[in-house]
DNA sequence: CGCGGTGTTGAGACCTGTCAAGACGTGTGG
DNA sequence: CCACACGTCTTGACAGGTCTCAACACCGCG
């Protein structure tokens, strides 16, 4: 995977696709991270009702927070990417009703809940601008609720695959419709609530009608326009555009 | 239904439960909340898209973050009860990417953001505060996505029942193990994602255990242990501590 | 009195899960 | 270099949970 320039880069584009954020405000929050470190794949980065002092900034790899049920089975509730806070919830918070764990191998820095403190009060906006984000986080979590209500498997994969890779265009870790999905077959399907099995049978069909294409960890969208029909796939809950109302709708 | 002499008490009661509000500060809530409206059932409060100048707080009856599919069937992705910001996300958001509806006749009052903001700069301890409680939201949330994911139609609805149980609970609305479930069966079945004659069926395997009872839109709990067992509910993430870790699990 | 919403029941279809086995690739130790 | 273990992907047969469609009873209300 190549590096990019600037781990820190992919969190500033985010925060500036929703808002304006000065330079003096980019220093500020640069300078009450840490360096950054190194993470193996399966580490727990956060366990459930562990007291924080912390939270943990992504730069590289994806990490999930997860749940377990009695059984042992898995459910990932919410993925995060290069550029995510994973748990700024926590900021307020303080425990968490969930872990967090590195799905792959990933890459984080991690920011004192007391300097977190002190950085908003220097700064409101970017309290205000942190409190969207989680609010966000929110949205993504509303859509995940509805696609396992509402959407059949074929549905669920497409819309994982549609958020995902605007997620991760935002990062700026797309390159030509493809991406680094460093997931497993079972992995998935801890994330869209499928078995592994059906995940393998539900990849086939979206193969089979040329809608992408997944080799070697990289996925290819082939076909972006059927791909989201198929999901019913509607990007307004990931707030592209800020707090604005979105151009597209708001005329009705 | 019994009239509490303070329409307004039981967002008090839910704060509290939270952390420390003064009488100072409660005066000064109370100052930007609008006098009270009865909402008729069914009606849209808030809808998709549309730009928001205000956040309702349920003073009385349930509200639902609803959205709906293609074909025209609706998810309600979260529930809101008295005491309940509907959508203090929306401060932050300023428009949501969700319909907001009265499930049941309501009473609500409502505060305009530039009313919240200027307690907000008066009060830094409250923005925390409704920080937490939009954070909060997102656990429930999650534990929806969770139950969607994980669990089987039964132990979704017994869950659904705990929680509303002990969130009515905290909102004084609960007379000795039973609480006004003024939602109809196909209702149901749009906040646990089921079809009604699913709901009827596994409210009858409920009631046949002996667990619960459900008569005239009043849900009794018969066999509270028996139920949480089924649910294999923790109320965790209802955050009824506040930001301290759970003490029942914080020594491991 | 009739009507619409709600709750209930039955029969059958379909989607997804379960269980089991084999193919393939990769890393490790002998 | 080979043997082997292990994780992952794939496939098949079958089971089971939930949905769909249809019908009917009940009730409050106009």
């Amino acid at each position: 995977m190549p590096q990019p320039r600037d781990l820190f880069d992919a969190h500033f584009r985010k925060l500036r696709v929703r808002g304006k954020v000065s330079a003096a405000q980019e220093q500020a929050i640069r300078g009450i991270l840490s360096d950054p470190r190194h993470i193996p794949a399966q580490k727990t980065l956060v366990r459930e009702n562990e007291q924080l002092s912390e939270s943990i900034l992504i730069l590289d790899g994806w990490v999930g927070r997860t749940k377990d049920d009695s059984k042992g089975n898995r459910q990932v509730l919410e993925l995060h990417v290069a550029g995510d806070f994973a748990d700024m919830h926590g900021f307020t918070l303080k425990h968490l009703d969930h872990n967090v764990i590195a799905l792959s191998p990933s890459i984080i820095a991690t920011a004192l809940h007391t300097n977190i403190e002190r950085l908003f009060q220097q700064h409101p906006e970017l309290a205000r601008m942190y409190w969207f984000s989680t609010n966000v986080d929110a949205a993504i979590q509303r859509e995940w609720t509805f696609s396992l209500g509402r959407r059949a498997a074929e549905a669920r994969m497409a819309n994982f695959f549609c958020e995902m890779f605007l997620r991760l265009d935002l990062a700026g870790r797309v390159e030509s419709e493809s991406f680094h999905l460093p997931l497993s077959q079972a992995q998935l399907g801890e994330c869209v609530g499928l078995t592994t099995v059906h995940i393998n049978r539900t990849l086939q069909i979206l193969r089979r009608k040329g809608l992408v294409q997944l080799e070697g960890k990289r996925l290819t969208i082939l076909n972006a326009r059927e791909l989201r029909k198929v999901a019913e796939f509607d990007p307004t809950y990931l707030y592209l555009n800020g707090p604005q109302p979105d151009p597209k709708r708001s005329g009705n």
